[in-house]
DNA sequence: TTCTCATTTCGTTGTTTTTCGAAACATAAT
DNA sequence: ATTATGTTTCGAAAAACAACGAAATGAGAA
């Protein structure tokens, strides 16, 4: 019950549903889904963090760069069986298609040196 | 977007949760779901209504009383797919198994008069 | 109508959440 | 080793949320 709280708490805001959902196109890092979503660091650090608590992403180091992708086939079942109910959802969705575009293009080398 | 969110965050509460799953027994009234909450009257009845405006539950007259029913095929689309998925979640769940015996066997002609 | 009683709304309190900037960390590059 | 840079953690401020009791609402019963 408690894990199934955290999976749906982590679902309860518009940003994370948007990262999950850019992820979908493919694994990013930080600087790049900070650049899609304009936050700051820090938010989304925190953001990724509830995500991976709940099951659905998990990190791995590329070089300086961590990359965040989905976890489809996890060993949590509520994720399991959420990810491809989302992964059908919010096709319409402007903000969504808007952010998929931007994730297709970007490039961490030119984004990231502030 | 912005509903799908409050579909969550509908789902993001442990109490909200347990209504739905009780609801699944059967519809039941506010007073017999404060009396398995444990919770306070108003309490009980804000939850109904974040329920009510996600799409989870309709209310109908019944009496005095306000009966509660799940809407298992209502218009909202998130929640068509989410509520059978729900409903295979949480078998083993000790509060939830409770909660549902208490549903069963209730009578809100004794709950109810304080 | 008047009374009763289940339910909803209101006002308040304490907790949780989201966000930011700054500081701390970690790791490539020089 | 030292610097540079992507990421995380810390601390604080504002907003959102859940809970309660009390007051208001509204629909049956008398």
């Amino acid at each position: 019950m408690k894990n199934l709280v955290k999976v749906f708490k982590a679902l309860a805001d518009s940003n994370r549903i948007r990262i999950i959902k850019m992820l979908e196109v493919h694994p990013l890092c930080v600087c790049e889904i900070t650049d899609i979503l304009q936050l700051a660091t820090s938010a989304v650090s925190n953001h990724l963090s509830i995500l991976r608590d709940a099951g659905f992403i998990e990190d791995r180091k590329d070089g300086r760069w961590v990359d965040y992708h989905l976890q489809k086939s996890g060993q949590e079942s509520f994720v399991r069986e959420l990810l491809p109910l989302l992964e059908a959802w919010l096709p319409d969705d402007r903000t969504i298609q808007s952010d998929r575009r931007k994730a297709q293009s970007v490039d961490r080398n030119s984004i990231c040196r502030t």
